[in-house]
DNA sequence: TAGATTGTTAATCGATTAACAATC
DNA sequence: TAGATTGTTAATCGATTAACAATC
């Protein structure tokens, strides 16, 4: 009855096959192989096996998958099988953009409300989403038992909305303020730190650009040592 | 001479590194240890120790870190160096919620121009950086050498918009379409896929407050068979 | 039965952690 | 010299890949 816990790598992979059998559900293909969604996915078909066998076995041998059953179980390990609300805070532009992007993009979430401490924005909508007060966060999630939020507030505000939310009911966060959050034990923090991302990708870049001049200066001087790069 | 590779995981950490340099600088603190940037950033000094060693030996035994040289380093293995242009594919309201995050919150990277297909929105002006239309793409991205750009069109347009830009010298993308981009090799391409991010968390979220109803009835029933959790 | 593909076990690979000598 | 902390090597841990028996 003791669940193994499942690592972080399985987890983020399972949303990634969730959307492309919606997308072979779609178009009313029945039957998928491992070999068939590792070319739509670009994990290998050991590993989509190995990842679907922690949780059972959905499939049939010699057949493949059927996709309307293993997207269900799918749903069922995430969790998405009951309408999962959630909610935002900061109703900025970054606020803004993941409330219609979420909207129009996830079929599993629903985004119920978003909170901006900014009294003129109160009251506003986004899409049919209303903003409402900071201080009346607490008794909506509460009330909802909502149990992720979404925090896109400055930096300086971050840690005080992690403070509210945790005390009242929710244990996991998407980060996209560029802070790290001290949040009570158990509680789960996902950082999209859009900054980060985009200067780690400088990295290679770069290294791609140094490494064709490089190839380009050996190549004109000298073919043997060609040999030598790589 | 020859480069060894270095591990994602190890690059993605390198920004974090970055950013708290950055923060103890404005601080005016001028040493740090292993064990400090531990607090700060959440991984172990051994970690971090390890990963700056995999560039060099840039700190003093006994001492610790010079900060201001140590961020001199790090600027530079990433490639922060010189100043780092990138555009902008798509001035929805992720594109113009990004363009205006980054200009805010990341001192290395400055977005140059924004694209769009939609003509009404050609010409105006996110801050201070203006909207071209995406025919004006090709030209744009020769002329100023971009490296690095940012795909936040709709999925239906994003794989023409890829093959666009690697035509003419695109090396990086981050991605917030959720799509799988074909791209040429030696194309890096970094999903940030926002959707499936909050979809994943769900699952510790669930997983968290079943772990808590079990451990309340267990607790209710039969104090002895606590032991057998977890 | 023959062909195909899963589910699972074993082997490999890579990344993190631990330990400690080097040295400021 | 004594205390502190790096840089590096070795040990451990975990994740991916390979192989193949099970079975449709």
């Amino acid at each position: 009855m003791s669940k193994i816990s499942i690592s972080k790598s399985v987890i983020k992979r399972l949303p990634i096959y969730l959307r492309i059998l919606d997308q072979l559900i779609e178009r009313d293909i029945e039957l998928v192989s491992s070999k068939q969604m590792s070319k739509e996915s670009g994990f290998t078909a050991e590993q989509i096996r190995k990842d679907l066998a922690y949780f059972g076995a959905f499939g049939t041998r010699g057949a493949g998958y059927t996709t309307s059953f293993l997207r269900d179980k799918i749903i069922n390990i995430i969790g998405l099988d009951k309408t999962i609300n959630t909610v935002i805070f900061g109703a900025g532009h970054l606020g803004t953009a993941f409330t219609r992007y979420n909207a129009a993009k996830n079929p599993y979430i629903n985004v119920a409300a978003v909170f901006d401490r900014d009294s003129r924005l109160v009251g506003k909508k986004i899409d049919d989403i209303r903003i409402y007060p900071i201080d009346e966060a607490a008794e909506f999630l509460e009330q909802n038992r909502i149990k992720v939020a979404i925090i896109a507030v400055p930096a300086g505000d971050a840690q005080g909305v992690a403070d509210l939310i945790t005390a009242h009911g929710v244990v996991a966060i998407l980060n996209f303020a560029p802070i790290k959050l001290k949040v009570p034990p158990g509680v789960y923090v996902h950082n999209a730190d859009l900054t980060l991302e985009l200067q780690s990708i400088i990295y290679y870049s770069s290294e791609e650009e140094e490494r064709k001049k490089r190839l380009r200066k050996e190549n004109g001087k000298d073919k043997s040592s060609k040999l030598l790069i790589e």
